[in-house]
Order: C-alpha cells, then sequence, then structure tokens
DNA sequence: GAAAACATTGCACACTATGCAAGGATTGCG
DNA sequence: CGCAATCCTTGCATAGTGTGCAATGTTTTC
C-alpha cells in the first residue's frame, strides 16, 4: 500500500509511457512513430525514456499481470479434478486481466504487425510457462508431463485473447469457455 | 533441381550468410557483432546484408524447413486415429528437421539470449499453425478444436528441439518419443 | 540536515536500416 | 549471337536507435 514515493514515481512514469507509447502507436503504428516523439509525449527526455524501456516495443507490452499467488497455491494444492483445477484457475486469472482489456486490445495491435513485440511478450509466457511447470509438478511427478501442462495453458491463455480480440461479442470469460470446449475436445480425440 | 542460377547463388548466400551469422555468434554472441562484421565475414558489402535479410536477427534464424506437402496430405486425409496420424506427422517432420541439427543448436542458443530473434521465429510458428489449422480443421470440424489441436503440435515440436537441446545423448526422434508421452498423459489427466 | 542512493538530462558516439541511383551480371528472345 | 529487360550489388546520404558518461537535482536514511 505505501510504496515510497520514488518507487509510485516509478511506476506511475512507466504506465504513463505504456498508455502514451500505445495511443501513439494505435493512431500511425509503432513503426512509425520514434522514441523522440514517445519522450516528449510522455513529457520526459528520451534518454529518460531509455532509462525505464530499453524500446519501444518493450514499452508498448509493458509487463503482463502475474499470477496471483493465491491462484498458483490453490492449483498446486488442489484436491479436484487437474481439468477442473486449471479451469478455476484460469477463470481467476482471465479476471485479473480483464482489468486491463482497453491496454489488452491495444497491445494486441502492436504484436500483430511487430515481430520485436512478439519476441518480448513471448519472453514473457517462457517465465509463465517456467512457474506453472514448477507449479504442476507438484501435482504430476513426471516432469515432461507438468511441462505438456504448462504449455497447454499458456496456449489456452493465448488463444483466449486471440479469440476475444476478434470476436467483439465475446467477453474474455465467454472466450476462454469457448477455447476450454475445444481444448477438451482435443485431448479426448487425442485419447481415444 | 535445374533452378536459374541467378536463383541457386540467391540461395547459396542467403545460406552462406546465416552460417557465417551463426558462428560469430556463436563465438561473441549475436548482440556483439555488427552487421558490417557479419557482412564482411560473408563477402559481401553491409548495403547487400540488407537485401538478404531485415535484420542479424533475420540472418540468425533463417528459414525453417516447411512442412513437406505429403505429410500434410496424409494428415489431412490419414484414416488412423488422430493421435497415431499426428504422432506420424511428427516423425516425419523431425526427421526433415534433423537434416539441419548443426544450424539447430545454434539458432537454440541465439534464442535462448535474443527477444528479437525469439520474436521472429514465433512469426514462422504462427504460420505454421495457420498451416495446422487448416489441415486439421478437415479431420475435425470443430474450428477452435483444430486450433488447439495446431497449438499442441508446435508445442510438441518446441518441446521436443528444447529437450533435445539441453539432452546431449537423445536423438530429435528419441526426445519426440520422450515429449509425446508426457503429452499423451497430459491429454489423460485432462479428460478424466 | 548531511550523506548516500537514485533519477533525470544533455552530449557524444557507434550501430541499424532504408531510399536512391549507378554500374554489372543474367536471362529471354528474335 | 546480341540486344533489351530484369535483377543484383554497391556506395552514399540520412533518419533513427541505444548506451556510456558526467553533471545536476531529488528522495531516502539516519
Amino acid at each position: 500500500m505505501t510504496l515510497p514515493l520514488r518507487e509510485r514515481r516509478r511506476q506511475q512514469t512507466a504506465r504513463d509511457i505504456q498508455i502514451v507509447t500505445l495511443e501513439m502507436a494505435q493512431q500511425h503504428g509503432l513503426e512509425n512513430i520514434t522514441t523522440d516523439e514517445i519522450a516528449s509525449a510522455a513529457g520526459i527526455s528520451t534518454r529518460t525514456f531509455f532509462n525505464y524501456y530499453s524500446n519501444k516495443e518493450a514499452a508498448a507490452i509493458g509487463a503482463p499481470p502475474p499470477f496471483q499467488e493465491e491462484n498458483v497455491e490453490a492449483l498446486r494444492e488442489g484436491t479436484g479434478s487437474l481439468a477442473t483445477d486449471l479451469k478455476l484457475f484460469l477463470d481467476n486469472h482471465m479476471e485479473v486481466m480483464a482489468d486491463d482489456e482497453t491496454i489488452m486490445k491495444l497491445v494486441g495491435n502492436v504484436i500483430r504487425t511487430n515481430e520485436k513485440a512478439r519476441g518480448i511478450l513471448e519472453g514473457f509466457l517462457i517465465m509463465e510457462r517456467r512457474e506453472l511447470t514448477e507449479c504442476l509438478n507438484h501435482r504430476v511427478k513426471n516432469r515432461q508431463t507438468a511441462v505438456a501442462l504448462a504449455h497447454f495453458c499458456t496456449g489456452t491463455i493465448g488463444q483466449t485473447i486471440f479469440l476475444w480480440e476478434h470476436d467483439q461479442n465475446l467477453s474474455l470469460g465467454a472466450a476462454l469457455d469457448k477455447v476450454w470446449t475445444g481444448q477438451m475436445e482435443a485431448a479426448k480425440l487425442l485419447v481415444i
């Protein structure tokens, strides 16, 4: 709650830069705006921009919301069927992400056209997969199975966001339900 | 077989550049070498380098081997169980990839430390997923299920390469078998 | 309130990437 | 063959990216 002033300011500036970047990217395309322009729109020097983000793609992506400790714990210690517990985990995480719907839409546009931005996001996904693998490795002793399930999770999240971005009528939760049905169907087809 | 001279030269130069780039990256790290250095090591001008690749990361990645038409066709028209046909498809594709083992190892090193390179590779993966989705959509009518299966495939390939790169004793085929077992185990756990 | 820790900025500089235009090589065709 | 069209390579100019460094200012700590 009471982060020191410096820290609060830092986070505020970081977020300001991200929002300015995304808005300008939305208007003109990320390729067509310069770090100079972003910096002056954000009211800072170009040099300071690079103190916050190492490039404009990173500024556009920002930092995705981390998994909530409680949700990870619930998944690790869960006693329901794996499918039930995973779905619950994903439902909860989607609810967290729903707080950033505006940013997500804008980030989605950037991702679609910018390779470097994709790479940065992929980096975050790799870390999330690592975290999920550790977590799931408590429930399934075989590590390769845990890895597979972690991929399954991040894949589900990715497909959900994609579907949500391309279908205006779907809420994030509804998109997840639709993707989940497809995933379960796929799993069934594979074990027949 | 008998591509025109110009075309053969183009492909040869493209490959030369890639190999030179990967070797230099292996020695010094991709971040620490310049396009100037790559170009002169490859015996071309800097300007020509940029006629072949739009940046050094793209030069390092090159172009991954496409799926063989015959294998895709076999998957689309297959009559075995989905798991059997998919495994066969992946086995065949891994055999194709095995031709480029040397390059894959070097690319792997680059991917691990370079975000931009990751994004470029991810771009290729997206196209592969699209192709697989179309193909699988012939076997499973529900599109979302086809998408899920396509993710499953590219995920399997990714996990396989990762495992192969980190375990010196495993051939690509053996790594695939190990990953496949994990995937099947995961699918079973999900449908219980 | 003084010292340590950290933030912002300007400046210099190496590197990246593209447009353009000149000159060379390859191809296709009569 | 030999000429025209096409494509390739290159140098040059130029806009933009990203970092090290040092000066100056602000926040934190005690």
